[in-house]
DNA sequence: ATGGTAGCGTAGCTA
């Protein structure tokens, strides 16, 4: 089975560019983030057309916006509704397979890593308080589940292009790695991708687009990620990170594809 | 220390 993850930044102006990925990739299952539409606007017969019959979306006016397109059958779908907002943040779904799926897309959490003067901040921090309490209570870590999405942390060293250079900016914060780390703890999730490439080597899925030239500069940060649960962890085959993505003519996503390969 | 780009939707917010 293969899972894929991405932050689009607008599902409708780059259906192109997803169409691309389906015939490069053929993944079994796209999870997207950041779709910027609300659900009657989504094209889903282009998706439909190449297989992708079982989908989940949700999504809203100009902001956010989460999204399952499946070629394997769904049985079932979920929503939490974190800090008691419907912002299509998340959406999940059990596959056929006896596979339970999330789909998150954290705060980003604004520009200054302080909650008492920064609202944005002050929401991520919450947001990612309820997913430490939510999955131990609700969910046991022998049931196989794959958690993907932008998660807006690069928690490790080498998940971002200078650590000490991004300690003060948001998404390499100290609180915010400690959190997404009890995040992870509260369940004993495990990072797949860094299951194929050691910590002390460097791994984005994100550029900014106000570098002149981010490929040069390639100053990025690993914000995209896939968790599994612990019964999963065996059936991780490979992974991909298809940086190249980020290249796409004529208008790419600052964020590009991460392919997870299990063998179930 | 600052400003740089992008998408939505058509001003200003969010990233």
């Amino acid at each position: 089975m293969r899972v894929c993850t991405w932050n689009i930044n607008s599902v409708r102006l780059r259906l192109p560019l997803l169409l691309r990925l389906i015939e490069e990739e053929a993944p079994d299952v796209i999870c997207l983030q950041e779709t910027k539409t609300v659900n009657d606007t989504f094209p889903l017969a282009e998706l439909r057309d190449r297989g992708y019959v079982h989908t989940v979306i949700r999504g809203m006016k100009s902001y956010n916006g989460v999204a399952i397109l499946s070629r394997l059958p769904l049985d079932g779908h979920e929503v939490v509704h974190w800090c008691g907002r419907e912002d299509c943040r998340h959406v999940a779904a059990r596959l056929a397979n006896g596979i339970e799926l999330h789909n998150l897309y954290i705060p980003a959490g604004g520009d200054i890593p302080d909650p008492a003067v920064n609202d944005k901040f002050a929401h991520k921090l919450q947001f990612l308080d309820e997913l430490r309490d939510w999955w131990p209570a609700n969910r046991k870590a022998d049931r196989p589940m794959i958690l993907v999405g932008d998660l807006n942390i690069a928690p490790l060293e080498n998940d971002v292009w200078s650590h000490k250079q991004l300690l003060d900016v948001v998404s390499h914060t100290p609180i915010e790695v400690e959190k997404l780390t009890a995040v992870q703890d509260s369940l004993s999730w495990v990072d797949a991708v860094r299951r194929f490439i050691p910590e002390t080597e460097k791994l984005y899925t994100w550029w900014s687009y106000r570098a002149a030239d981010w490929d040069v500069s390639d100053r990025g940060r690993r914000l995209d990620h896939v968790w599994v649960t612990p019964p999963l962890a065996g059936a991780l085959r490979g992974f991909k990170v298809r940086r190249d993505a980020r290249g796409w003519e004529p208008k790419p996503s600052d964020h590009v594809p991460v392919l997870v390969d299990l063998e179930i």
